[in-house]
RNA sequence: GCCGGUGUAGCUCAGUUGGCCAGAGCAGCUGAUUUGUAAUCAGCUGGUCGGGGGUUCGAAUCCCUCCACCGGCUCCA
């Protein structure tokens, strides 16, 4: 008999080679029948795996994260099956499941994919998913394996396999389909109901751009009909707020082609959402100690020598702007640090001045490839929000929890709820590979880790991800539609500090080299915006958005009327503007919702004559009559609701 | 940067067996209308068909090349 402990804590009995199906079933029908795999003892494994020692299990269904894995693995492997049978000699290279769904990257010789074909692979994926057949898994020598493979052709295959150990090597078997594979995968391909192969793309041969380009075909697939219907209307619904439709239709951001790509020109409106974010996160941050500084956009060549940048990127930078005169070379600003460091050693700093904050809203500019720009995400120009905090070893928690309250207040501010971090630290096998004593390492991944515990704030750990001149802590927000997106990071560095010979005087009046710290915690204003765009589908908060009111007259005739409005209005710094077309009112309200502007204010003779405005809501229609000053109390109440919403 | 796709008016899109002056709706302008909670009516303006080169009697349509954008790959100090 074997000990099972589940996730609960409770310890079951078992025969030796029970697997994980057995347990479920010892459980309930019902579990048994939703199991797609297991984690045992930490690894996912095959529902019908024997298991022969005392282990922890957990059984994995739909609702996993691991069971999803599992589920869209052998999909893949269905995907394959259905492809082989409609191409014959297809050759295949790797098929993973992916954080929605899986790939699989194919090799159909001469032969090309049309999406028409892809509907008639669904087809026969949900035909072949209908036969239940089960998933196999059989333990093969290496030897066997590359014969399989010489003999089936595919070269993909057997490159793969030069990397794996003999006696390590498992195929697995559904149908008429064999694959190489490490599994686990489903019990057998029933409970795969709803398929949906979504995109067909190039891909290189792992990744190398000089190998052969493979085909790519994405897909997804579930165990309902009803969860593909609202994963393929969360798509929609993602494509129309996307932030580069949006931005053109709310007059947000503009691109030019003279100007340039990847270099966004800010137009009124976004201008002014963009001003009004920067102004809240500047008087949040001079809160929290920061102190403003503003530097020039170029930076002279030495300066990236110094930094170490121009031996590290200056090929695949903007190359070194000439002046007339010889020799002379300046580059585009890539970063803002080393403009940060020359303002920390412009004159003796003390101990007493430590933890310098220095904060700028730094625009710099990077040569990104050309395939990689997109929207407002990726740009060559933009701003960060950006800060070097000059510290101690021993101030560096302090300073991680400053950053991480003020990052949290924030990102509630702008209404996202699911916020996480991802701490990068040491591989500890390749210790070479950092600069700083271990010492300083240890002290800054141990403070890191502390800090993160100290708030509550959900994070992982991820050896080996740290940059080689220090650990880092990424930021990361799920939007509305439940995507995750990568926002700023704070960042320990060694390296800098120690390139420009940065001191400080310490309490015993000898030189020290202060710690520097890296942090933007929104990374960009642009990138921000289009996380921002896309949450909020152009609905921004009340205290942000550009117009908060449309004053709508029904006649020409009460302009005047809406003007001293307006005035009004103005005193309680509410603003918005009047729309003082010759259009019809259902006009006028029908483009000021198109806008997104929240509130409506609908003006006739009633209104002229009784002081008041009639509020239309966006998106929910007549709110009602009020006052100037009732209308202010309500705007002032919703934006005191956010604030309250933060202190929660 | 690489693979594939796309590029016609400010926007959304018609228009290719190569053939009269390249079209529509919306937007814009002008006029009429003075409007009560999601599109008032009429007239008008607007395009070197992404740029350049070529084939042809003739090119938006065929070829070459460059650019931009889209979907991926690789990359992201």
């Amino acid at each position: 008999m074997i000990n099972i402990t589940l996730p609960d804590g409770s310890v079951r009995q078992y025969e030796s080679g029970v697997s994980a199906m057995d347990i479920a079933l010892s459980i309930s029908e019902g579990l048994a029948r939703n199991v797609l795999s297991a984690d045992v003892n930490g690894e996912t494994w095959d529902a019908s795996r024997a298991i022969t020692t005392d282990s922890n299990v957990k059984l994995n269904t739909w609702n996993d994260k691991a069971g999803k894995n599992t589920f869209w693995h052998s999909s893949a492997h269905l995907f394959a099956e259905a492809l082989e049978s409609a191409f014959p000699g297809a050759k295949f290279g790797i098929g993973p499941a992916i954080e929605a769904g899986f790939y699989y990257d194919v090799d159909l010789g001469d032969r090309a994919l049309a999406p028409a074909d892809l509907d008639k692979l669904e087809q026969k994926m949900l035909d072949l998913a209908r036969e239940k057949n089960t998933f196999v898994r059989k333990d093969v020598g290496k030897a066997e394996a590359i014969a399989y493979f010489e003999e089936k052709g595919d070269e993909y295959k057997l490159e793969l396999l030069e990397g794996l150990e003999d006696g390590k090597i498992t195929f697995y078997t559904q149908g008429n389909f064999t694959d190489l594979c490490r599994g686990p995968h489903i019990p057998d391909t029933s409970p795969i109901k709803a398929v949906k192969l979504t995109n067909i793309a190039g891909a290189y041969w792992r990744g190398d751009e000089k190998r052969k380009m493979m085909t790519r075909v994405y897909g997804i697939t579930f165990p309902k009909q009803k969860e593909l219907t609202e994963y393929l209307e969360m798509i929609e619904e993602a494509k129309k707020r996307d932030h580069r439709k949006l931005g053109a239709e709310l007059e947000l951001f503009m691109f030019s082609e003279k100007v340039g790509s990847g270099l966004p020109l800010w137009l009124p409106k976004g201008t002014q959402l963009r001003e009004r974010l920067q102004n809240y996160l500047r008087e949040e941050q001079e809160k929290s100690g920061y102190q403003m500084v503003v530097t020039p956009h170029i930076g002279g060549k030495a300066l990236y020598e110094t930094s170490g940048h121009y031996a590290k990127y200056g090929a695949d930078s903007f190359q070194p702007i000439k002046t007339p005169r010889e020799g002379e070379e300046f580059l585009l600003k890539p970063m803002n640090c080393p403009h940060h460091c020359e303002i920390f050693a412009h004159k003796p700093r003390s101990y007493k001045e430590l933890p310098l904050r220095i904060g700028e809203f730094g625009t710099v500019y990077r040569y990104e490839q050309a395939g990689e720009l997109h929207g407002l995400s990726r740009v060559r120009g933009f701003t960060q929000d950006d800060a070097h905090i000059f510290c101690t070893v021993d101030q560096v928690k302090g300073e991680f929890l400053n950053v991480l309250e003020l990052t949290t207040k924030v990102i509630k501010k702008m209404g996202f709820d699911n916020f996480t971090a991802q701490i990068s630290l040491r591989d500890p096998a390749t210790p070479e590979k950092y600069i700083g004593s271990d010492e300083n390492w240890d002290a800054a991944e141990k403070a890191i880790i502390e800090a993160t515990s100290e708030v509550d704030l959900i994070t992982t750990t991820a050896l080996g991800e740290a940059a080689f001149y220090g650990p880092k802590l990424d930021f990361m927000i799920k939007d509305a539609l439940g995507r995750s997106w990568q926002l700023g990071t704070i960042q320990v560095d060694y390296n800098l500090p120690e390139r420009f010979q940065l001191e400080y005087v310490g309490s015993d009046n000898k030189p020290h080299r202060p710690v520097m710290i890296h942090r933007a915690p929104f990374g960009s204003m642009e990138r921000f915006i289009s996380i921002l765009i896309e949450h909020t589908a152009g609905k921004f908060p009340l205290w942000l958005t550009p117009d908060q009111y449309g004053m709508l007259p029904v006649s020409e005739r009460l302009i005047d009327y809406c003007k001293t409005v307006e005035t009004a209005l103005k005193k309680y710094d509410i603003r918005g503007f009047i729309d003082d077309r010759n259009e019809s009112l259902g006009r006028k309200i029908r483009d000021t919702e198109l806008k997104r502007v929240p509130l409506m204010l609908i003006i006739g003779d009633k209104e002229a004559e009784t002081g008041t405005v009639s509020v239309r809501r966006q998106g929910l229609g007549d709110i009602g009559t009020m006052t100037v000053a009732e209308l202010a109390a309500y705007v002032q109440n919703e934006i005191d609701a956010t604030e309250a919403q933060i202190e929660k």
